[in-house]
DNA sequence: TTCATATATTGACTGTTAGTCATTTTATTT
DNA sequence: AAATAAAATGACTAACAGTCAATATATGAA
């Protein structure tokens, strides 16, 4: 009874072949000025068969949207090492985050797109609970912040998951400025990299616990 | 010669007309699923009279983000204080940011959506450019931190520019996350209140002066 | 192999809507 | 009152997302 098993492995298959197509597309041009038309037959398929695989011009360019972060994610785990501390560790994802950024351009506008767009109102609320629900690239900070609370490096006065989705957003929106407001950077005169550097340095110092660099003097403070 | 005027005023006019109906438009059924016949309508005139004014469906939404952004800096104008240093009024900033979200939840949206397009390749890339060069919310940072910057409340490191559009995009991606995110919200069981705490807290852990809180242990320690 | 059934694919068609422009209406000037 | 200029109209077009009856292909039974 191979045959069913068969049929849908060519199904998702099938799928990921209109998706990589896709991405060709929209990649090229930009959602609004593709058309599914150009996208099937970038597929070679018919436009038809593109709605037998999905429901909707915005479902393949979520599911792009789910490939990008699942790439983003994957960088992170492997970003972390067992060797670093949290707050180590913790940073380490957000120079992750910027190879991302730098490696994948597009997909980080698809990143952009997904994290600018209302997920309670969107047509695939569902998919996207899930997606938070079992894994997706927040569940990093929430580790390596628990990591830092436990070894010392994190402060512990804020639960990890405000600060994991405080960090996360920040760093979000340093990377979506950079990427969308270029035309800023360029009349300030300011570089990507010393906007990245300073992201760095107001996380480090925001995040790292109040022992860090003054402990000393801070215990025989509030004797 | 009084004529020429008055039809430009009326002609302002009717243009500010437009957007008051688009606004009502786009506020009730999001950008997409309005219509230019339905914000024709609205406006009580012809579609046709809407493309005198504008050359386009985005750009009478163009002007909805100019109209948001607008209120946005004159909030923070607002809130900045001659009795208060530095730091605070950029933390007074960010408060006011907060009190836009909470009292104009759909120029909010128009926010987002404006930080999440890019400007260099955007149809408006001229008036987006002209906008970053005489005025915008931004300013009131760099003045803020400048401010601080010379009474010693925040760190001199950091220039002043980076400093502030480094916050300034933080705290964007920060809205923009409470804004989108309910629900992961909702699935960690974390208020929107602890995240914009979270927020100050790491902002002004991240730009205060070395001096601050450990002043003098420090100096002691760089001996 | 041959026919019947199930599954997959097609592309012409429909409905919607952004944007246009020849025509009409209204305001201004002579 | 006529001539001219400016503003407004709405029927029309082109583009495109999404549909569905017709067609093609694969599977299973006899």
């Amino acid at each position: 009874m191979g045959i069913s098993e068969r049929k849908e492995r060519e199904k998702e298959q099938r799928r990921n072949d209109i998706i990589d197509a896709a991405e060709i597309v929209f990649f090229e041009k930009g959602l609004t000025n593709s058309t599914m038309d150009e996208v099937a037959e970038e597929a070679e398929l018919s436009k038809g068969t593109l709605y037998l695989y999905f429901k909707s011009k915005e479902e393949i360019h979520f599911e792009i949207k789910v490939r990008a972060l699942n790439i983003l994610k994957n960088m992170f785990r492997k970003s972390i090492s067992e060797k670093k501390n949290g707050i180590e560790n913790c940073l380490e994802i957000g120079k992750a985050y910027v190879d991302f950024v730098n490696k994948y351009r597009n997909y980080h506008k698809a990143i952009i797109y997904f994290e600018s767009n209302d997920c309670s109102i969107c047509e695939f609320r569902d998919k996207c609970e899930e997606f938070f629900k079992e894994d997706n690239p927040l569940i990093f900070f929430v580790q390596t912040i628990n990591q830092g609370i436990a070894d010392g490096t994190i402060r512990s006065d804020i639960p990890a998951n405000a600060l994991a989705q405080t960090v996360w957003a920040q760093t979000n929106g340093v990377l979506q400025f950079i990427s969308t407001k270029q035309i800023i950077l360029e009349l300030s005169g300011v570089k990507a990299e010393d906007i990245i550097q300073c992201q760095f340095e107001i996380i480090k110092k925001g995040i790292e616990s109040e022992g860090k660099g003054a402990q000393t003097q801070r215990k025989q403070k509030n004797k």
